[in-house]
DNA sequence: TAATATTGTGTTCTCGAGCACAATTCCGTA
DNA sequence: TACGGAATTGTGCTCGAGAACACAATATTA
């Protein structure tokens, strides 16, 4: 059971050929003559031969360079660990000859996320690695990736495209049926449900509709009347209060409150204010959720950790571009349930 | 802001010496004059030098054994996670010239542990990372290692030993807490609380301990009468039917059941068996916890995943015996709070 | 002062894969 | 038989660090 590791130079002297011929057959750069091809084949295939990776890399130097487009920090905390993260793996990946660029994009400002996918354009990686936050323009962008066969990869946001290798996130209809099971749990039977969507120009509506629908089954699935279930959409955050206030008012027993989004300590803020008894969940870690949760005005945040997604993503590229081998063409991330007393860990 | 990697090469042309002259300076082998020593060692300080570590991996080979020594997953599903992600990490730090060696043991038999690192012992490592899964002859263990200078680093459970440089694990005192929180959501102002440590003898009576504490301590806090707040040891399970449904007679306002181990399921064929209506949280994702998990008996897992705990484990090590880093003497990760709507991401 | 030790410095080979180019063989044709 | 050109096959250098070795320039001793 001595497993040792052939090299080149032993398998050329065990099919009685030189280095270079051992080379073109496991390359396939031709010219090897059929007897040759098949004496040299047969002899790698029985021992296995597997290059050492290490040679290989230091041969090469950097192979391969990826690319990762995705917001930047300044503009939204959560992105904050996910670049740690991706600083992380560019250390890690570099003994292997990856080289890893990141480029930032303003969340707020489409036309700065086209500017940045130019560049990476330009740049021609060998692969990327993309937060697809706007809709319209991640579609572009794929497009013209596959027009020049830049394998593409995208994590936090899904879009529909095929020429996706993988897509590393969320399920975010699972999601809502964890915010729904976890808020439910702590109803009473007459109590009556509210999904809130505050919406913002960078987040496409998608995102929402599919926590929505989670949200809704689990509670019709769980036997609740699909006339407690009310939602409030808000585009126009200055008459929130109003809304809500409004909407309590009008059905006393409205006491599950769901936000969609990471915008959830607004409504914490309108519970405090008013003294509210309600239970909240909502999504994301947030400075402002943190303290909210921490206060006891939101139960549960619902929360996809940044660092094992990029760590995912980039592995994937890795598994993908350098190990040839299959990935999965989705990659689900877990579903972070985070209370008061569980929280440190995640921050 | 070009960040270049400097090479001996590079090195030996600005200080105008040759290659070898830099490599003694780096290692300190002698044979250099003050004054070129001291050129040398101001250029190396000056670009911070850090040499190619595929290079020196490729001339010397696997330059740090690393043991790790865990249960067999054969016995404990939970460890097959571990366990690959063990392999993972094999394949990562290979380039490095860190070399893993994996020892497994039957944990159910304490034996078999002591085979296993005396088998550890014999090879020599450089490094260890243990489950002390077997508090009496962990100890033993972590003496051993220290009489021969042998860095021991521990995961998932833990000891009380100074020797120990890391540990990397849960928060046990937390994780009680969470679990008291979940439950306590669910229960009204009269109900009571029982906590219920399924002892067995391969796991140690602390762990137990540290639980019930953070379970009873957030209860106090959140103004429960400690007189509601039962407690239930069990050393020998053929008992255990009889003594949980005595004490749920006695007291029919014990509605949260908290079992401080992954015995949970055990409580869970009984809950289910003679219909009762409790709130139950354990710990850990055995296959039965998943079942009743599923079936709606179990409420609440609390978790610690397995591949964290290991990829957090080796880095640590990696961090500390290559690269010299100062590593941290506790690591705590994330405490994962399970239901049956996020449960599929974790398994 | 010659012989010997000591110290400082440069050179060369190694690890294994990859690749450019050199060398050899082969075959048909003059 | 010799020659041209293609088809094969072999050689040597590279990547960067490490370490043995070679050799020079001093210093020390008899």
């Amino acid at each position: 059971m001595i497993k040792q590791e052939y090299t080149l130079k032993d398998i050329a002297e065990m099919a009685k050929v030189s280095r270079g011929t051992v080379d073109r057959v496991i390359h396939g750069r031709g010219k090897v003559s059929k007897e040759t091809y098949s004496r040299v084949k047969f002899i790698l295939d029985k021992i296995d031969y597997k290059p050492n990776l290490v040679a290989r890399t230091l041969r090469k130097g950097d192979q391969y360079r990826l690319a990762v487009l995705m917001p930047d920090y300044r503009f939204e905390i959560y992105w904050k660990k996910a670049a740690a993260g991706v600083e992380k793996a560019k250390a890690d990946y570099a003994y292997i000859g990856v080289k890893i660029e990141t480029y930032y994009f303003n969340p707020y400002m489409a036309r700065n996320f086209e500017n940045q996918y130019e560049l990476i354009l330009a740049n021609k990686p060998d692969a990327v690695l993309v937060a697809p936050f706007f809709y319209k323009e991640s579609l572009n962008f794929l497009a013209r990736c596959h027009e020049i066969d830049l394998p593409c990869f995208t994590f936090n946001t899904q879009v529909d495209n095929s020429g996706v290798i993988s897509h590393i996130g969320q399920d975010l209809v699972q999601s809502g049926k964890t915010a729904a099971s976890l808020i439910s749990r702590m109803m009473n039977d007459q109590d009556e449900y509210l999904i809130m969507h505050i919406n913002e120009q960078i987040e496409n509506s998608r995102h929402m509709q599919d926590k929505e629908r989670g949200f809704r089954n689990h509670l019709i699935d769980n036997g609740i009347d699909p006339k407690k279930i009310h939602v409030i959409n808000i585009d126009n955050i200055n008459n929130l209060e109003e809304l809500l206030l409004k909407e309590l008012k009008d059905n006393n027993k409205l006491n599950g409150i769901y936000v969609s989004t990471s915008k959830v300590w607004m409504i914490a803020e309108i519970i405090k204010k008013h003294s509210l008894n309600k239970v909240l969940a909502g999504c994301d870690l947030l400075e402002e959720n943190i303290k909210f949760l921490n206060e006891g005005y939101i139960d549960y945040l619902i929360y996809q950790d940044p660092i094992s997604q990029t760590n995912t993503g980039i592995s994937t590229i890795v598994d993908y571009l350098v190990f040839n081998k299959e990935v999965q063409s989705k990659n689900i991330l877990p579903i972070e349930i985070i209370i008061k007393e569980n929280l440190a860990q995640f921050i």
